[in-house]
DNA sequence: TTGGTATGTCTAAACGATTAAGCATACATT
DNA sequence: AATGTATGCTTAATCGTTTAGACATACCAA
């Protein structure tokens, strides 16, 4: 069962052909050869060598002999989601630049995947997560900060989990952009959020309660929630419902990318006019946000920053630091035509 | 210098409170308790007291004895871009249902990094690759084939290296586009690509050209080339020129997703009437086809089929198929108003 | 009794690197 | 001559698994 692939090249295989033990080749290697007062023309020697056999250190023997892998696990929702995309493609950059690589997963925002993907990294020994947590791991996030495990939570936390993350701020977010539309004149605002207990969700939507109460506005607060699974049907019914004659609302605000998107696919297929007939904020980035006939007004979140602090964060957890932090960013509203 | 964490619990460990060797362990966590004859009740113990001492084997020192790491290493060009995000999904799942982990690296087109990247990855001992070549690491692709390291090409690859590769029918796709505008009776059509020799591209240029070609309007040929590294600038620049009066063209070929996001923004700051003064067709997907006031026309690639099949391809050899695979895969024209 | 077979368990090497500790030798110092 | 110290290299254990092969015991058949 053992594989056979073409023999590569072990420091046994340098050691022989230079005629020394293979700790002197792996002190050289490894640039220990001042501390080790290793002779200099054997120095030389099996450089040349190693290099000649083209020698590649087998990073799965260090690892278990260290007990260091120099690998991040990174479990987002999907990597497919431009949002968590661009976030791994920061994470991966700034792991690089500390000597770490990264391996992945989607959980699809479920806790069962979640735990799964935890485990299978955890088997692979990684030295740390950064997690983008589901609803419904808390026990799988407890079990790594018990381990000791060096943990950063992305985008959302659980309070009553002590460990790090790296969040924006929420509600202040969500706060503003309402006011915005406030502001704007508008009074009769809907949200459209996932139907998660997630406090992502929780804190936008709070900071959409209080503005709108800030405002006397709280007869007004309407709330429909749209399930991950079903996004399009959801929201489709959501906006359907929400711009029926009756109780109707003249601005929207959607909770995120996805939602924001399909959204504006609905508002498109029946010529809903925007902002006339109803004004709309989104939440993260999107070319679509851009291209819409009345480009949005959106709330940004820094993506890179967030990346780049999980991932120091994180390291800094790996090194040893016991200090918990927990980080929340400022958003930045884009405002353009979508409220006026 | 050795890591202390929370010390992990080994097969030693349960050998020493069961009271049996670690190959028993061994044996009845894998399931071979029927071929190693192990008693009954050893097994029953073996497995209680694994389960309650929370046992997670150590990947990496089963990697080291196997020579095997159930890794697959994924380099794409950069995993911030949609195309390639959702391919990793797709990969990410099928590697997944294989029983395989994916670690992944962003190459930016550049062979530097592309060598880098491939380096890391044959540290860690991938069981082979998934790669989205580029530019000038020829060298890098023809060492991992000779070394018989399992490898697929995706998206694109070189024609003098024999290696495993899927793609997508690259030629067809722009042909048939190109026909396309030429039907709806456009004649002056330009094509903006990206400044690479890498086959994609050169196929794609190729399919413009014998489209033109095919219908007497070898004269109209007109490409711009962009850099990788200069999208924006390079792109409205190239349409400015030939979009300038004197050689004016009436349509517009985009060689990929970037490209023709990048020139849309042009488009539509300058107000250019689409697709009155300029019919357009797109590669790939992008919701802002869709929200593009004038939703366009595009090639859409079977990015789920190309990341399904590459995983398929490449654990077959993994698994010692000696055959080779190359997979053209069939693009679909996605017919909107951008072309009347 | 002898040998054969079945059953159950253990020993120890191996994967490839790291590294503490030990062994030689040469040279300088008193 | 005795001791100290610097230099240069080796030995062997270790990380946590896997697995071939040895070993031990029981039972049965001839």
């Amino acid at each position: 069962m053992i594989k056979k692939r073409i023999k590569r090249v072990s420091l046994k295989d340098i050691a022989e052909k230079v005629g020394v033990s293979t700790a002197l080749v792996s002190y050289v290697l490894n640039g220990q050869e001042k501390e080790k007062r290793v002779g200099a023309e054997v120095v030389l020697k099996i450089r040349k060598v190693a290099k000649q056999m083209n020698y590649v250190p087998n990073q799965i023997a260090r690892s278990l002999r260290k007990g260091v892998t120099k690998t991040i696990g990174l479990v987002v929702a999907d990597i497919a989601n431009p949002f968590f995309g661009a976030m791994a493609r920061i994470i991966e950059d700034e792991a690089n630049r500390f000597g770490y690589t990264v391996v992945f997963g989607s959980s699809d925002e479920d806790s069962n995947k979640s735990n799964i993907l935890v485990d299978t990294l955890l088997n692979r020994q990684v030295d740390g997560f950064i997690i983008v947590p589901s609803e419904g791991c808390n026990d799988c996030i407890r079990k790594l900060v018990k381990n000791e495990m060096p943990v950063v939570l992305v985008d959302r936390y659980f309070p009553d989990i002590i460990t790090n993350y790296v969040v924006l701020n929420n509600r202040g977010a969500s706060f503003e952009a309402v006011s915005h539309l406030i502001e704007k004149g508008f009074r009769q605002i809907g949200m459209i959020a996932y139907r998660s207990t997630m406090i992502h969700m929780q804190e936008r939507i709070r900071g959409y309660e209080e503005a709108m109460r800030a405002n006397g506005l709280e007869k007004n607060i309407r709330i429909k929630y749209v399930r991950y699974d079903n996004v399009n049907v959801d929201t489709e019914k959501a906006i359907r419902e929400m711009t029926a004659r009756g109780a109707k609302i003249d601005a929207l605000f959607f909770a995120n990318n996805t939602l924001s998107i399909a959204g504006l696919y609905y508002i498109n297929k029946n010529n809903i006019k925007i902002p006339e007939s109803l004004g709309l904020i989104a939440f993260d980035e999107s070319e679509a946000f851009d291209f819409f006939y009345c480009p949005l007004t959106y709330v940004k979140q820094p993506v890179d920053e967030m990346g780049k602090e999980a991932v120091n964060v994180l390291v800094e957890q790996i090194n040893g630091s016991k200090k918990i932090a927990h980080i929340e960013l400022m958003h930045q509203l884009v405002k353009r035509q979508s409220c006026r």
